[in-house]
DNA sequence: GCCAACGTTGGC
DNA sequence: GCCAACGTTGGC
């Protein structure tokens, strides 16, 4: 059983369909400078599965699912001066951040915003949803992750109002 | 652009 | 260890 969890990235620094035109659909996740979710990154294995969510986007979304093909590994933009990454805290010695490898699995036929997940049975308790979550890495509950892939594959209403 | 929520820093 | 000041996140 894999694990599930859900990572934020501003569609305007990296989107999903920048991922969709990376070699392989396969990026680095770097950049995490938050204690709390470097530790979820360290939790990840390979195999699990996560939701690509656009924050400060329009609309905010699910967009869709990545797979971890690798695990924590030293964050090695925290070691070059310039990159907005740096931090001179983070020596190779005693690495202060990690990253894992995502690859592309899926992109939602139709994103899921984060104004129509809040009206979901279900997902009442979602870290997502909490009033003030900044959380850029966070895991998601099973029950949860089948809820919203279930979602992610209803029909569009149609015809549209 | 505003601002609430939250995390970090640093003086004491 | 407290906490004010400051910086960041991210929805709206």
């Amino acid at each position: 059983m894999p694990g599930y969890w859900l990572l934020k990235s501003e569609p305007s620094t990296f989107s999903i369909a920048d991922l969709a035109r990376s070699p392989k659909r396969t990026t680095c996740w770097e950049g995490v400078r938050n204690y709390q979710a470097r530790n979820f990154l360290r939790a990840m294995a390979v195999g699990d599965l996560a939701f690509f969510y656009h924050s400060n986007a329009d609309p905010p979304a699910i967009v869709g699912i990545v797979e971890i093909v690798k695990a924590a590994y030293p964050d090695y933009f925290a070691w070059r001066p310039g990159s907005r990454y740096f931090d001179d805290k983070s020596s190779k010695q005693n690495p202060r951040w990690v990253m894992v490898d995502v690859r592309l699995k899926e992109i939602l036929r139709a994103p899921l915003s984060l104004e129509s997940l809040r009206s979901v049975r279900g997902l009442e308790r979602m870290e997502l949803l909490r009033k003030g979550s900044r959380l850029s890495v966070q895991p998601v509950r099973e029950n949860e992750w089948k809820i919203i892939v279930q979602l992610s594959q209803a029909k569009p209403v149609s015809p549209p109002l």
